[in-house]
DNA sequence: GCACAGAACTGAACCGGTTAAGCAAACCGT
DNA sequence: ACGGTTTGCTTAACCGGTTCAGTTCTGTGC
């Protein structure tokens, strides 16, 4: 009580048990050295001192870990409010984390060369063990630079073009190929895919499986168009295709905010939805579930793909080489923005 | 070239130097004691070998900062991948952090009890120089709590029930009745708030200033329901609303998710917005454009915010008493989703 | 010609941990 | 009874900075 204010270290445990301050350490590690009284001794005054390892101190020993991973959001800050893929991924991270007691930097960075300058600074001040890259690109810069920077980091999105990194994948593939038939099946034959950009490789990716799978659906008149995540272009994007004089008769939007965009515009234009359009959303959010009339998505679980990669990169920071691992991959979830086409 | 990976220290650069390590600190944090060629010198080697200071060694030292400050989010994780406030709020922090070279702890808890736990391991583990505060409670612990460890701290919304913390809050009550005064002037006399939880200091006022401004405007048929802020509830809420006898022409609600939602409803139960139903939200997003109709809202810069709210931690970290500070309260930005009473 | 001030720098302690090396005592098999 | 291992601990170095107390050298006023 009224006791001076200042953080209990070893030394103030080791003066109080009598020991050493390497007893200490030992005894509060639990590693071999020390007597099972002492060690106990040792642990009960750690408490009653409500002490807690200084972490400054901690990662300045040889070898020692600062107890922290980092996480680069490369994406207009706008868009990514209502983006609720990130928040779900931190959610996931940090409950893996939170057993640990490693804690998560977050940064949101203008462009990739913001982003890299970032990674740099924090292997330089030694601010984190390593870093979750995500948004994977064609000829991805990122991944040379942690390479370089021998900062351990794990890719979520791969498998292909991360060099030597251990990636977290789905296989966005099949997915698209699920809705494709779906909608086929519901007598769609002109459906237009509204993309991401084109220099992400999941972008790629999809891009490429529903031009297969339209192709394989005999669908003729499928096509993909990009756009850029954001609001604004969807609904650009969505007016220029519903304006058409054959306009396509389902789209597939890459995220549920374009979707949302999407839907408002054929609302304005008079198109309703689904008797005369269908909307299939890429990643369901509670704003899918919210508009009227619900938009049907493919539901991933994101959260578990937070817990999974902070996994893997914990594996990567402990120690070797670890393999890419491929994790669950979206579902399509028809709700009330699809039906069949029109006759 | 080829040279070991090993990280300079200081140590090398007083070495290639041919000064001690103390000149060489000296030198690098522009302090006097070295003279203007040697510090030169120093600074050009420093360059050469791409140093930069280790923060745990930096945070180790007496009266060392650590370089980092933590925010804490206690909402659940699903409905804040919804909230664009806290990603702006983030976006807005980070851009004041920065040029100080100084990092964003992020934490997403389940209740105000893991969130005190979280700031005690925090400053028991030196994580962090300082805490950012949001979401102000009513008799918040919160703030017994962050002055007991004395964590430098500011609270975001205030300025009632802060104790001694600074904190920068808004005039909510303001916008408030602009939203009212606007409302009553289209001829709305029954208008409902969709207020957030109860335990929220910034609902109190909001609800309170609700009350008076309707009371003033002689609005006798006004009054507030609390909702939580999910769009769940938010449909709850409207759906009984509007399926009463005799239903309220206008809907205030204290966040655009639940104003989604409610619009959703509206919809839904073929109630026409704006010519039957009026709706405002509180705060500002993309989604409130993207919808049909567009939803009218109180526009908050809240990006602004998170500047400010760093830069006034930046100050109780540095030094002493910082003072609060009022900013600029969100307005009223009239968009489709109102319109006079129907006759 | 000498006392003194200031500038420029060195040496060493310190922050709070980890860990290798050393050492005394207990234990152990023969 | 004696060499050898094991147990349980201490000592001291180390991580990479900061900072205080000296030390040396140069200039300066009187």
């Amino acid at each position: 009580m009224g006791g001076l204010m200042r953080r209990p270290t070893i030394v103030d445990i080791a003066k109080a048990a009598g020991v050493s301050k390497g007893a200490v350490s030992y005894a509060l590690n639990g590693r071999p050295g020390v007597s099972k009284e002492t060690r106990e001794r040792i642990l009960e005054i750690a408490r009653e001192l409500g002490w807690a390892p200084s972490s400054p101190a901690r990662a300045l020993s040889p070898g020692g870990r600062v107890g922290a991973i980092g996480l680069v959001i490369d994406r207009p800050a706008h868009s990514l409010g209502l983006e609720p893929f990130f928040m779900q991924l931190i959610s996931g991270i940090e409950t893996e984390l939170t057993a640990s007691g490693v804690d998560l930097l977050l940064q949101v960075t203008e462009d990739t060369g913001a982003e890299i300058a970032v990674y740099r600074r924090w292997a330089a001040e030694r601010r984190v063990d390593g870093v979750v890259l995500v948004d994977l690109r064609v000829d991805d810069p990122r991944v040379e630079a942690v390479e370089e920077l021998s900062l351990p980091a794990v890719m979520l999105g791969g498998p292909e073009g991360v060099g030597s990194l251990p990636c977290l994948y789905t296989d966005d593939a099949a997915s698209v190929r699920e809705v494709v038939h779906y909608l086929a099946a519901l007598g769609h034959r002109h459906i237009v895919q509204v993309a991401g950009p084109e220099h992400f490789v999941h972008t790629r990716t999809r891009v490429e499986a529903f031009r297969d799978a339209a192709a394989q659906a005999g669908l003729d008149r499928a096509r993909s168009v990009h756009a850029d995540y954001t609001g604004e272009v969807g609904t650009r994007v969505t007016r220029r295709l519903l304006a058409a004089t054959d306009r396509p008769t389902a789209l597939v939007y890459d995220n549920d905010l374009m979707a949302v965009a999407g839907l408002g515009v054929a609302h304005e234009m008079g198109v309703d939805v689904p008797s005369q359009l269908s909307i299939v959303a890429w990643d369901d959010s509670v704003l899918c579930r919210l508009v009227r009339p619900s938009l049907t998505a493919i539901v991933r679980d994101v959260v578990s793909y937070g817990r999974q990669v902070a996994q893997i990169l914990g594996e990567a920071i402990e120690g070797g080489r670890v393999e890419g691992r491929e994790t669950a991959r979206g579902e399509l979830y028809p709700r009330a923005s699809t039906g069949p086409r029109a006759v």
